[in-house]
RNA sequence: GGAGGGAUGGCAGAGCGGACGAAUGCGACGGUCUUGAAAACCGUUGGGCCCUCACGGGUCCCGUGGGUUCGAAUCCCACUCCCUCCGCCA
């Protein structure tokens, strides 16, 4: 959520950054004079409030020296100014509920240093690693729902029996494979970030603050029932954590490491990257997270991706990092960079984290405070957060990647501790 | 799922229609005293919104939402959450 003083103060601003994600500003207009109008009958409503206070005090200190006629006078005046109160008070709450519907919806501004751009084809590349075309075989350039058929680690088909299409099902070595991914990311990341095992079914309140809701209902899950929600993603229990609580600066910053299910519904991408494991509904991923003053954000930026960044490595993967337009960024982030992992089974580059930083926008919707050690009064917290590792695409990408030219899945160094009981014999993974 | 009890400031806990943003205690912070510390004493100690360059002022917040009243932490209604007991259960 934007700080509304911010469109007061500065609407310049505040327009060229909403320009800058290609965002109608006819909101942004309707807005202003919302607020307008809404401060105005704020201040009516007081001054009246203030005047029936003064009455109803009067009326007291006259019924206690027996004046009761005079009482009797004020109770009459302070009657109508009541009246008056309640029609304004209503016309205030109405304001006020249009005004902050709008600034639910208008997203977060681009950092300054965000680069320029309409969309997916003006993202920066920033540096690509471990990438050599010329260098991947034949054996490498069969897609991951071959391999995993084959091997009998994957097994899409009956996946889609039990729930439907985008749902997968892991097995044997495979479903081992995964855990194995994700108590990796946890284990790299437990030095400094605290794990946290949260719910993955969360209230509405929870889902607004991250920005999830309202604008994109139709990408969750949706328990009618019991109105919860199946979460996207760990941000959003985690951004949670804090909710309506001031935080000591000296606390600062808090870091969370969470392994969780997935939920999504994928609507707007229906018919999209079907097959096997690029596109699903369901899926396990560990993300990190921070909260920090905005003097630490830029360093925590870059100490999520760095990190982020480190997993890919460690597992033998070629990736590349971009630096996405101001048209590409999600609702809620300022800046975020994309670490996208090479494919060669189906030669295509797969998005496998997004590090954001958020600044204050996912933290004003969640009422994240902290109170600054010098100074009085208290600050909106920046949230940041990535993907540590989301397991499918890096699933796909790693059986790929490291397929044998006898069809076996090499597993790399870091992964082997974890996966000792499939690493003996003739199995899937050697 | 059934029966009962409860929700007040950082915590504990009073207030049950008028001067209550709220007694008191604890904690925290500042000061006096002290070589230093403790004790004692004195003082300070929530947040939101609006107006103001500022000093300051107004208003709202006693779980949430509505109602009664000149006036609500206090009375009424609904909801939510928590606790205890019983039932069920991984």
């Amino acid at each position: 959520m934007l700080d509304v003083r911010l469109i007061r103060n500065d609407p310049d601003a505040v327009r060229s950054g909403l320009a800058r994600r290609g965002e109608d500003l006819a909101l942004l207009d309707r807005l202003v004079e919302l607020d307008g109008e809404h401060r105005a009958l704020t201040a009516e409503r007081d001054a009246l409030r203030a005047e029936i206070r003064s009455l109803s005090n009067q009326v007291g200190t006259l019924h206690r020296e027996g004046r009761s006629e005079e009482a009797t006078a004020l109770q009459e005046e302070s009657r109508a100014l009541g009246e008056r109160e309640r029609e304004l008070d209503v016309r205030c709450d109405e304001a006020s509920t249009a005004v902050r519907d709008i600034l639910l919806r208008l997203p977060n501004l681009p950092a300054p240093d965000c680069p320029d751009g309409a969309g997916e084809v003006d993202n920066v590349v920033v540096r690509v690693e471990g990438f050599d075309e010329s260098a991947y075989r034949d054996h490498q350039r069969v897609p991951h729902w071959e391999v995993g058929e084959e091997l009998g680690i994957l097994d899409v088909e009956r996946a889609v029996k039990l729930s439907g299409s985008m749902f997968v099902m892991y097995r044997g070595a495979g479903a081992a494979l995964v855990r194995a991914l994700c108590q990796l990311a946890i284990d790299r990341n437990v030095d400094r970030y605290e794990e946290v095992r949260p719910p993955t079914l969360v209230r509405t309140d929870t889902l607004i603050s991250t920005g999830h809701l309202p604008k994109f209902v139709d990408e969750a899950y949706h328990l009618e029932r019991d109105d919860l929600w199946a979460i996207p993603t760990a941000e959003v229990p985690l951004t949670s954590l804090h909710r309506d609580e001031i935080l000591a600066e000296g606390d600062l910053p808090r870091r969370f490491v969470a392994h969780t299910s997935c939920f999504r519904r994928e609507a707007g991408s229906a018919g999209k990257d079907t097959r096997g494991l690029l596109r699903v509904h369901e899926f396990d991923k560990v993300e990190i997270l921070a909260l920090g003053t905005p003097a630490q954000a830029a360093e925590l930026h870059r100490e999520i991706l760095e990190r982020a960044e480190g997993i890919v490595v460690e597992l033998g993967l070629a990736y590349r990092v971009l630096d996405l337009c101001a048209g590409d960024i999600g609702n809620s982030a300022a800046r975020t960079f994309d670490i996208e992992v090479y494919a060669p089974g189906v030669d295509q580059w797969l998005e496998v984290s997004s590090v954001s930083w958020f600044s204050d926008y996912q933290a004003r919707r969640a009422n994240l405070r902290f109170r600054p050690e010098s100074g009085k009064g208290t600050e909106v917290l920046h949230t940041l957060n990535g993907s540590a590792l989301a397991v499918p695409r890096v699933w796909a990408a790693l059986v790929e990647t490291h397929r044998q030219p006898d069809g076996t899945v090499l597993v790399p160094d870091p992964l082997r501790p974890y996966l000792t009981p499939y690493l003996g014999g003739d199995g899937p993974l050697r």
